[in-house]
DNA sequence: TATTGTTATACTCTATAACTATA
DNA sequence: TATAGTTATAGAGTATAACAATA
């Protein structure tokens, strides 16, 4: 009666939290260079140049006042830019610096090794399994995550 | 050269830190009818009754205040309770009550409907698949975590 | 009037160290 | 002296609302 072997999956968000809690405590600033959070948002950065503050919310899951916050430390560290959009002069269009670019090539290693050393029992397939699946789990926990008007 | 479709993962990291966030946004005390850490916890002790704090904090990636202090408010709900270890009387066994279950039983429902709804582009067949990688991932990146001496 | 970003503020969470009691 | 848990406190992270500039 302890061990249900159904089909019942004894929590995957506890499994998720559990993941990620561990992630975000080996991803020190030390390790990265940096710290987590801009790593993530430089992350975002190389991969959707010109990116709105409004757009780095969603991709990070931060409410407006941590992505001015975030980005005052970057632009402290040379690591990005605001400039207006010339189209709509209420809006910032962020960019890396080339200097934000090396810095997050540093980060970038430090990840893969970390991420190596995580999978290593995980074969090349099931890894390309593993990454596919999280992106179906992460697309349909993102879609309908109204922000809360 | 934007899109490079070696093997290299575009982040593992991101994709985790980003389903983790959103789940966590999800799961509101208002939909588990008590706090997600609280859940966390009590699910923890319906599969490891009579477990220490020191073992809650294994499980829970937290530390001993964190632990202790989330212990207080689950004993004002009347949801756990510590006793002494008559073995050695400073260690606490923490067992959670017939409330306790109860309520974890209601969250549960909450957390399998969060997860039906996340997983619903998922087969069976997949999701047994992810559940088991992600078991990995979560064993090879708990076991070397050394605690901060 | 609505929207984008900023500032100010309060609240929560996490980490650290000192303390009590037991060993 | 070392360990399990507690308390106190400070720091980091997060959420909320008011504000300025622009649409």
């Amino acid at each position: 009666m302890s061990k249900e072997t159904d089909q019942s999956e004894p929590g995957l968000m506890r499994l998720i939290t559990q993941i990620s809690k561990a992630l975000h405590r080996r991803s020190t600033e030390e390790a990265l260079g940096m710290r987590f959070k801009s790593f993530l948002l430089l992350s975002y950065l190389r991969d959707h140049q010109a990116a709105t503050q409004q757009e780095l919310e969603g991709a990070l899951l931060a409410d407006a006042n941590a992505v001015v916050l975030l980005l005052n430390e970057l632009e402290a560290a040379r690591w990005s830019i605001r400039r207006r959009d010339p189209d709509d002069r209420r809006r910032h269009l962020v960019e890396m610096t080339a200097a934000g670019r090396q810095a997050l090539e540093r980060a970038e290693q430090a990840r893969e090794n970390l991420e190596e050393e995580i999978l290593q029992g995980i074969s090349p397939d099931e890894r390309a399994t593993l990454y596919r699946l999280l992106s179906k789990v992460a697309e349909a926990v993102l879609q309908p995550a109204e922000p809360r008007s």
